[in-house]
DNA sequence: CGTTGAGTTGACTCCTATCAAGAAATGTGG
DNA sequence: CCACATTTCTTGATAGGAGTCAACTCAACG
C-alpha cells in the first residue's frame, strides 16, 4: 500500500504549490499522478481582502480551504453578540473541517489580512480519498491533528495562567510561521489584542498589560503588532510548570 | 452511492450490538452486508475492571475503541505530576481518535468503573472504509463530530463562569445519557470532584461548593456521587449568557 | 473500629476582569 | 496635506471570582 515513488519536499512544493495539503500528505508520500489529481480538484480562487469572509456560521459545507498567504480567524457570535475567536490560521493550514459532521459550518472564517485560500471541494476529495488509500489516511491523520491540536489548548484554557497562555501562543505562533519559512523570533501579529485575548480568554487589556510585562522581562520587544522575541529560552521556561508540552501545540 | 436497503435503527442496533459506531452510520445508511463486515472487525474483549487502562500515553496507536458500558476518562499527566483530565467518554462514544496523527496516543484512557468496551483494529477499518464510502463519510464525520465538540469546550473554557461550566458539564452528561437511553434527570457520577475539575479547569472544592449551592437554589438533589435535576430549566437558563449553544456539547 | 480517601465548608489571598481615562495610530474628507 | 473622527492600545484603580490552605465530616473498607 505505501508508494513506490516517494516524492521529496522540493518535488512536491513544485508538483503541488496550489494546495498545502499536500505537505500533510508528504510522511507516506503519494505518487506524482496522485498529486496530480488531487490538484485538479483544488481550486484557486481570486484573493480575500481584509475582512471578507470565506464562510459563515450555518453556510451550507462545500469545501474545506487552505491558507495559502495571510491569515484567517475563525470565530462564532455568542448569544450575547460578542465574538468568541476559535482559532487563527496561517499559511499552509486547513479550514472548516468542522463543517463536515452536520454539513454546515459552525463558524465563521474572516481574513485578517489579505490572504490567498484554496478551495477543495468536500465531495470530489472525498471520492479521491475513496481511491487512494495513502491520502484518506493523509486525511485521518489531519482530522486527528486537529483533535490533538484543540485538546492541548484546552488544557492551556483549563489550567494555565494569563502568562503561560500568551507564552504558548506567541511559541505557538513562532513554531508555526518558522514551519513555513518565515522567522521563527520576529513577526506581525495580524490579529488585534482584543482578538488574541478572546481567543485564550483574556481581557484585551490583560493581554496588553502581559505584552509590555514581556518587554520590561526583555523577553520581547513589541511595537503594536510587531513582535521580536528577544528571548527564546525564557519563553518556553514560562510555560514549562503546568502546561502540556508545547509539541501539542504546534498547528496543523 | 446512497444504499438503497437503509436500514433502521432498531435492525441496525439488533445486527451491530457490538459497535456504537454504527450509531453514526446510521444518518446515511448501511448496506446490512456492509454492517457485517464491519462487525466481523470488531473485538470484543474481556470487560476493564475499574482503574485499569485502555491504553497510556506514548502506547502505539492500533485501534480506536467504542465504550458499550461504563464510563472511561482520558487524561494526560502534566510535567508537575497533575493530571489533567480531558474526557470523559460514555456509552456509545469513540476514544482514540487523537491517536491517528501520530501513531501513538497523546492520552491515557482509564475506566472509571466497570467497563465493557470495543476494539476496532485502525488498519482494517481504514481498509473497509477505502471500500464503503458512506462508511468513509461516516468516519470522517465522526472525526469532524470530536473536533466541534472540542471547539465548544473551548469557548467554555475561555469564557465562561466556574457557574456555567458546572451547568453545562451537567447538562451534557444529562443529554448524552439521554439519548443512550438512560434518565435525563438522575444519574450516578462515576467521577470525583477532583476530575470534574480537572475536566472543567476549576478546584475541586469550587466544584463541590457549586453541588451545594445549585441544591441550594433547588436546581439538583446532590448526594455524594448521586445526581438529580430537579429544575432543568433553570440550568439551561445558567448557560444561556455567553456560552454557545449547547447543541454543540451534544458529544459523540 | 480505626484508617484512609473523598467531600464539605470556612478564611484568606491573589489573579484577572472591569471600569475609566488617556495616548497612539489609522482612516476620512475637505 | 492637514484636522477630525474612530479605533486600537496602554495604563491605572478597583472589585470580585475562584484558588489555596486548612480543618472537619462522612463513607468505605479492611
Amino acid at each position: 500500500m505505501a508508494s513506490n515513488r516517494v516524492i521529496t519536499l522540493d518535488k512536491l512544493q513544485i508538483t503541488c504549490q496550489s494546495c498545502g495539503l499536500s505537505n500533510i500528505c508528504l510522511p507516506l508520500g503519494l505518487e506524482s499522478e496522485d498529486i496530480e489529481r488531487l490538484d485538479a480538484i483544488v481550486q484557486r480562487n481570486r484573493p480575500l481582502r481584509r475582512g471578507n469572509h470565506l464562510f459563515q456560521t450555518g453556510d451550507t459545507f462545500k469545501s474545506v480551504y487552505v491558507v495559502k498567504t495571510g491569515t484567517v480567524k475563525t470565530y462564532t457570535q455568542c448569544p450575547d453578540g460578542t465574538e468568541q475567536v476559535i482559532g487563527f490560521h496561517l499559511p499552509g493550514e486547513v479550514i472548516g473541517l468542522d463543517g463536515i459532521e452536520l454539513g454546515k459550518y459552525i463558524c465563521s472564517a474572516k481574513a485578517l489580512e489579505t490572504s490567498a485560500i484554496c478551495e477543495i471541494p468536500f465531495d470530489q476529495l472525498e471520492t479521491l480519498t475513496a481511491t487512494i488509500p495513502n491520502l484518506q489516511h493523509q486525511m485521518f491523520r489531519l482530522l486527528s491533528r486537529e483533535i490533538s491540536n484543540d485538546t492541548s489548548l484546552m488544557a492551556l484554557l483549563s489550567k494555565s495562567t494569563a502568562e503561560e497562555r500568551l507564552a504558548a501562543f506567541l511559541l505557538s505562533l513562532s513554531i508555526r510561521l518558522h514551519s513555513r519559512g518565515f522567522s521563527a523570533t520576529e513577526f506581525n501579529l495580524s490579529m488585534s489584542r482584543q482578538e488574541i485575548g478572546s481567543y485564550l480568554g483574556l481581557a484585551l487589556e490583560t493581554v496588553s498589560r502581559l505584552f509590555t510585562h514581556f518587554q520590561e522581562e526583555g523577553i520581547l520587544k513589541v511595537n503594536r503588532k510587531y513582535v521580536e522575541i528577544l528571548d527564546l529560552e525564557r519563553l518556553y521556561s514560562l510555560l514549562s510548570q503546568q502546561t502540556v508540552c508545547l509539541e501539542k501545540l504546534r498547528a496543523p
